[in-house]
DNA sequence: GCCGTGTTATTTTTT
DNA sequence: ATAACACGGC
């Protein structure tokens, strides 16, 4: 079974019973008395009673740094090891797939392997692995595909289409979020339309149910079906609600402030046997609502679970007393919150550095050349530093500056690997040899790469489909037998039955080829690498995003197709790029605000601190939505261990021409005595529009003197510590610094930057 | 049916 | 700035 999805119930499930007879016993027959010494030592007096609190619903409010993670393991291994619970019995849902794994890591270390019969994963995952095996009973084949977002989006174009309402009128992205919100709040499309008001309800009751028809036709489910499913499963089957609430006696659910109503039913029905339900979460540190999460769900579980205790963790383990201040400095201005306390366990420590740019280039560049100082001076490692932005936009100057300093760098989730056109298109392919019902990916496909099948022939083939009442891919199938199919002529004709064939062979191969083979079958019979290679751009690039995909492929050799494809494009649909963020490799983090939630690092450049991007623009006008903005802020200062930067750029580029924009409205909550600017600036004071652009020309750059002229002219020879030889090409100003171009003897031409690179004229 | 050109909207965050 | 999209010529 897949065992990096860090979830593992299928194969808990088939040998939970053999498991179960084994029983517990400690391996060094130690008495459990001082197994439970062991696994407090070291907590403090809340988080030890909150990983004691066993029976009964609990709520843990933990903020940044309190060691939450810590008390979840802690409160498992101790469920385990002292009170003889078997993690089969114990489910425990986290945000993420990564969170999920690292736990079980953790409780590998502290407990064994038998912790691996933990059921965790995010609502997402145990949903569909509860549906795989008894969606049959609401109707759902146990091949049903997931729908990413780009996939629903064109299915809403179709139920668009099928109810004749112009896209035009109505943008199919607010569409969509009112579905989703809808379902996110179990609302089925008859209970949608049963209380739709308006004009615009109305009519997005009507797409809602057709969208709901064309899932069905499908045989497919959205993100939020994942949930709406398997809680109308539930409730529609109780023997079978009640199979998983004996089966989970204990259950965690972590990130609860980030919970929407769906997840918080699921949660609260499960629960329901033993009343066992101990959730974690930090509501100033709630920004999902956009996703339809809702914190009011913490309200909820005390009105729901009035027994409830409540354990608060406020001792912070994480960040020095400025960084904590001045986090505190930002939240407090929310209406409304509850009051919470961060109390820091670590003295001493720096300032906050609180500096402008010019624009989003001299940003990169200050940010890039602080993080290599801190490298040289202070002793940090690259993969000690992260850069947050509230836009994955943000991301390309750093990226840019981290190539020119040559500083090694992890780019978290800008544009998705799985949603790349390429990486898509065959994965499409996958999807129909294991469910030839998926018209989504089908409509996709036909004609990619171009095979001489046009839309006046696709849209034939689809309203013949629909008059025998069949999906297309069996009415594609059809032709070759039925001579008189009214679809296509000559060369068209042919190709269709060559296609159809071609997902013949596919779907035959799915059924018993290892994943691998099936998508090097598809990629061969497709054409699909001639196909890129013959783009003038990127061909090269796109098709080593294919062999990457292979190697993902190649890791689900076991169990052999069909299992292995399932679990595969299940894999694929539910996790994250940032799951997937490479440990090993010494880097500077770039991620969003958003992903980093979690996360911790010595140093952080929180960045793009301007009106209009961090509060963005489009929460600007909202009051609910600018604490939540605040809290993002909150969230990423947070993240800090020693050292925090915050940074903004006077000038910003965007969509074509560059813009002014004033100073975040966060830095003026922040007490002037906690931040200092930049070694050699003026302490401004944080309310000017424009900053005092520093001298254009830095006088000297890591030790060596710049003039203002190239130090090196074309023809220039030099000799580089890396790249050896070369002659220089051109040397530019750049910023404050020259850039430098190189043909190396050796290694090719590189463009590289006077004040960092080990270059000497010889 | 394919491909090139010009037009247009599009940008928040993601399971 | 970029990409999806529509249109028209081949």
């Amino acid at each position: 079974m897949a065992r990096f999805l860090g979830y593992t119930l299928e194969s808990s499930i088939t040998t939970a019973k053999e498991y179960m007879s084994t029983g517990i016993h400690e391996p060094n027959g130690s008495p459990s008395s001082s197994i439970a010494h062991q696994l407090l030592s070291g907590l403090n007096a809340a988080q030890m009673e909150a990983v004691q609190q066993m029976d009964g619903p609990l709520l843990i409010v933990a903020g940044p740094g309190s060691g939450k993670t810590r008390v979840i393991v802690h409160r498992i291994a101790y469920l385990v090891r002292v009170m003889g619970v078997n993690p089969y019995r114990i489910c425990a849902v986290t945000f993420t797939n990564k969170a999920a794994k690292e736990m079980k890591e953790r409780l590998v270390r502290l407990l064994g392997t038998r912790s691996e019969h933990l059921a965790a994963g995010t609502f997402h995952a145990l949903c569909a692995q509860i549906l795989r095996r008894e969606g049959q009973a609401i109707g759902l084949s146990s091949d049903f595909v997931i729908y990413d977002t780009d996939d629903q989006q064109s299915l809403i174009k179709q139920a668009f289409e099928a109810e004749e309402v112009d896209p035009k009128r109505m943008p199919t992205g607010g569409v969509h979020n009112a579905i989703s919100g809808a379902k996110s709040q179990l609302i089925t499309p008859e209970g949608y339309a049963s209380r739709a008001v308006s004009q615009y309800e109305q009519m997005v009751g009507r797409i809602y149910k057709r969208y709901q028809q064309l899932l069905e036709r499908s045989q497919a489910v959205d993100f939020d079906d994942l949930l709406l499913k398997t809680y109308i499963l539930f409730r529609e089957h109780p023997e079978v609600l009640e199979k998983w609430q004996n089966r989970f006696q204990y259950l965690m659910v972590d990130e609860f402030q980030d919970t929407n109503v769906a997840q918080y039913g699921l949660a609260r029905m499960l629960a329901a046997q033993h009343n066992n339900i101990c959730v974690v979460g930090d509501p100033d540190q709630a920004i999902y609502s956009w996703r339809h999460a809702d914190v009011r769900n913490i309200l909820s579980f005390q009105r729901d679970f009035p027994a409830a205790k409540v354990v608060r963790l406020e001792m912070n383990y994480r960040s020095t007393p400025y960084v904590l201040k001045a986090a505190q400095a930002v939240i407090v201005a929310n209406q409304g919150r509850i009051e919470k306390d961060l109390i820091p366990s670590k003295s001493g420590g720096e300032p906050l550095v609180i500096t402008e740019a010019y624009n989003e280039e001299e940003e990169a560049q200050w940010v890039v050349r602080e993080v290599d100082r801190l490298k040289r001076d202070d002793g940090y490692k690259f993969s000690d530093c992260a850069v947050l932005y509230r836009v994955n936009a943000q991301s390309r100057a750093f990226e840019e500056a981290c190539l020119r300093y040559g500083i090694p760098y992890r780019l978290v989730g800008a544009t998705r690997f799985y949603q790349r056109k390429e990486v898509k298109d065959i994965l499409c392919y996958l999807r129909l040899a294991t469910n030839p019902q998926d018209e989504v990916s089908l409509a996709r496909v036909i004609n990619v790469p171009p095979r001489g099948i046009g839309q006046k022939t696709v849209d034939d083939l689809i309203r013949w489909a629909r008059s025998l009442g069949t999906s297309t891919v069996e009415a594609l199938q059809r032709i070759e037998t039925d001579q008189a199919a009214p679809v296509g002529k000559g060369a068209a004709r042919s190709a269709l039955m060559k296609f159809a064939q071609l997902l013949k062979d596919l779907t035959e191969s799915a059924a018993k080829l290892p994943v691998l083979e099936v998508v090097d079958l598809a990629m061969q019979r497709t054409g699909y690498k001639e196909f890129l290679l013959r783009q003038e751009t990127g061909g090269e690039e796109r098709w080593d995003n294919l062999q990457e995909l292979r190697g993902i492929a190649s890791e689900f050799a076991e169990p052999p197709s069909p299992e292995g494809l399932t679990a595969f494009l299940e894999r694929i649909a539910l996790v994250s790029d940032t799951d997937n963020l490479d440990e090993a490799k010494d880097g500077v983090t770039l991620i969003t605000l958003h992903q980093a939630k979690g996360l911790e690092f010595r140093a952080v450049f929180l960045v793009g601190l301007e009106e209009g991007l961090l509060p963005h623009i489009r929460s600007m006008d909202d009051p609910h939505q600018l604490e939540e903005e605040r809290r993002l802020c909150y969230v990423g200062m947070t993240r800090a261990q020693e050292r925090l930067y915050l940074v903004r750029a006077f000038s910003r580029h965007i969509m074509g021409g560059s813009s002014a924009s004033l100073p975040s409205r966060f830095l003026r909550d922040i007490p002037p005595n906690l931040w200092t600017p930049p070694e050699g600036m003026q302490k401004t004071t944080l309310t000017e529009p424009r900053p005092s652009r520093r001298a254009a020309v830095v006088e000297t750059i890591a030790g060596k003197e710049i003039a203002n002229k190239p130090m090196l002219n074309p023809g220039d020879h030099v000799k580089h510590g890396k790249f050896g030889m070369g002659v220089v090409v051109s040397c530019l100003p750049s910023g404050s610094d020259f850039e430098v171009t190189v043909a190396f003897k050796e290694n090719g031409v590189k463009k590289l930057l006077y004040s960092l690179a080990p270059l000497a004229r010889v």
